[in-house]
DNA sequence: AAACGAATGTATAACGTTGTAAAAATCAGG
DNA sequence: CCTGATTTTTACAACGTTATACATTCGTTT
């Protein structure tokens, strides 16, 4: 039933032309209603499915694009990466998805398409790429996602990190704190990191607090683990914070629950901000705030930008700010709330 | 510098056939080192790169294997698709992810290679697909990942979920524990969550217990919030559990959360043991104990396997019991031992 | 009714690669 | 230095598709 069908056996099969039926798959317009059933007709009985591989040979796409994310196991990417696959899906297009571990090396790998040749456009989230790591690739389009601020004549689709990061303090200063802890700086080259220390630090300057680096903890990577050694860290360093703003959800839940085990209450000893607003952080013992960004929004904006530089669009680069919002929940109710909640349960 | 370089444009660099120099792109044997010298420098000079869809076209290979999994956003999916890509790679394949939301209809399109046509080989997660469903393709190889048992000639790679939910039946009952209610036995079709509600049901049995079926709650999904809302459900019966067996972690954490909202301790009151063993089980204020998969097994095995039968492996259709193992954490800590953490704390 | 333009169908040549078979170059032995 | 065997290189034909350019048909207009 499967075995291989062409244009060739289809046109035989109907006793047209093989361009004919070319035509016919590609609903070109100048084909009369009659001969287009018959060849429809031929078409499903022998059950043809175009060969993409001859197709992209021709036409040079391939209807695949790749995304290439830091990590799957964070729910952030793997969210987004849901929220891209269904607008490519959209647009008739199919996602290759690869994930680089947030290193250089990969990054740089991906960016000059060596892991995978088979694609149209990419869509990269980048830790630690360099700028003058993209400088000459002439290659596929590419559009960055995320925090990265590069100066570079690519689309790029990202929410206002230092923007962001204010909102949350402010947020945390407005409950009446006055130590906030900032969690996952990353060791080594991290741009986005830095963009959420710049907002932590210029939000306490502008609120007249004294922003204590003592309070910055560097880590090596940005899942809960990290956040709870960080954490841990602060304790130990016997520092006393009031209040944490992690880099993302997975830390600040590994710092809620290093706090737990220190039997510190939060939010009523500390309160808690995490970022990306992933579902687990709805459903912890202490529910949590964070900065939530339009996910689907993103992955659409991305998606979008990549095929329309495929399309010949040459437009000045993009440079896109994806909305987002600070979601409150229980990790940072106010001091008396928190006191009737607990009575209460 | 990118612009397209063939292998014709290298053969009249290096003043060769082209057939040569694809001879020496494929290593082919017979070829004199000097000859291969002076073509690997026309090669390096114009910076070829072979062209995949050529090469596809000619050797009917891509490359490409896609993997098609339920749910990116369930973290257990995420992890499993890292360790497929990482598998992959190994092999220098490329993965092409999808999702199937676990919906029949988008598995039936996926497993007979609609979504996604440029692939070698696919690796399948079904959840609502049935047998008849892939009765008469004649596609590409085809690798059943997970729970559900068909009769059919395809590899199959799983756990065993009878004998894993039996052991944590086992593992509620060794704790003193009578009132075991199952979550997540899913409405609609779905049999991996009806080989767990029999692995529940027969261990009960086997202890001589009642397995109650009102202590069973069916959900439409299997995340957080369908968890929450079975567990809610239970309990607004009126009944009493002491202990909870979730499908999976985020259903097992959903619970824990509701069960904190209403007041109940656990593990005091009600011991939690959850499925799959993500990362997010690790850091709740109370830890998840689990049944967790080798998943990095699975991955390298189904894609050992898809690419063993593309490579003309006739052997019977495998099938693989993937390892697990229950993981003890807070969440099932013994009376005594919970008592006496409490007062530590 | 002839002639014209528009609409529709067809033959052929690519796209870049590799398998096959045949040609050319090399080598060993007399 | 020739013969025959062996190694190395080459020419050519696919793979399945679409673009180009041409051929046919049809419906109008003169």
């Amino acid at each position: 039933m499967d075995v291989r069908v062409s244009l060739k056996d289809v046109a035989a099969h109907a006793g047209v032309s093989i361009k004919t039926v070319s035509n016919v798959v590609n609903n070109y317009q100048h084909v009369t209603p009659a001969m287009r059933e018959r060849v429809q007709r031929s078409i499903d009985i022998l059950g043809y499915r175009p060969n993409l591989a001859a197709r992209h040979l021709r036409k040079g796409r391939t209807g695949v694009i790749a995304l290439a994310l830091p990590e799957l196991g964070n729910p952030y990417f793997a969210e987004l990466a849901a929220a891209v696959i269904d607008a490519a899906v959209e647009h008739d297009y199919i996602v290759l998805l690869d994930h680089t571990g947030g290193r250089r090396e990969q990054e740089i790998l991906v960016s000059q398409g060596f892991r995978a040749r088979v694609i149209d456009g990419l869509i990269l989230s980048p830790i630690e790429l360099e700028a003058e790591d993209l400088r000459d690739r002439e290659n596929v389009p590419l559009v960055l996602l995320g925090e990265r601020d590069y100066d570079l004549p690519y689309d790029h689709i990202a929410i206002d990190n230092v923007a962001a990061a204010r909102d949350a303090v402010r947020h945390l200063i407005s409950l009446g704190r006055r130590n906030v802890a900032f969690i996952g700086a990353r060791n080594g080259r991290s741009e986005p990191a830095q963009l959420r220390v710049r907002g932590w630090r210029e939000e306490l300057r502008a609120a007249g607090l004294p922003a204590d680096e003592g309070l910055v903890a560097a880590t090596d990577g940005w899942g809960h683990a990290d956040g709870a050694a960080a954490m841990a860290r602060i304790l130990d360093s016997g520092r006393q914070p009031d209040a944490v703003f992690a880099y993302d959800d997975p830390m600040a839940i590994g710092a809620m629950r290093v706090l737990h085990e220190r039997g510190l209450r939060v939010p009523e000893d500390v309160a808690v901000v995490g970022f990306d607003d992933v579902i687990e952080g709805r459903f912890g013992a202490v529910t949590l705030t964070s900065i939530s960004p339009d996910k689907e929004a993103i992955g659409r904006l991305a998606v979008e930008s990549v095929l329309a530089r495929l399309n010949g669009d040459t437009r000045p680069p993009l440079r896109v700010s994806a909305d987002y919002r600070l979601v409150e929940r229980e990790s940072t109710l106010g001091r008396e709330e928190a006191a009737r909640r607990a009575t209460a349960g």
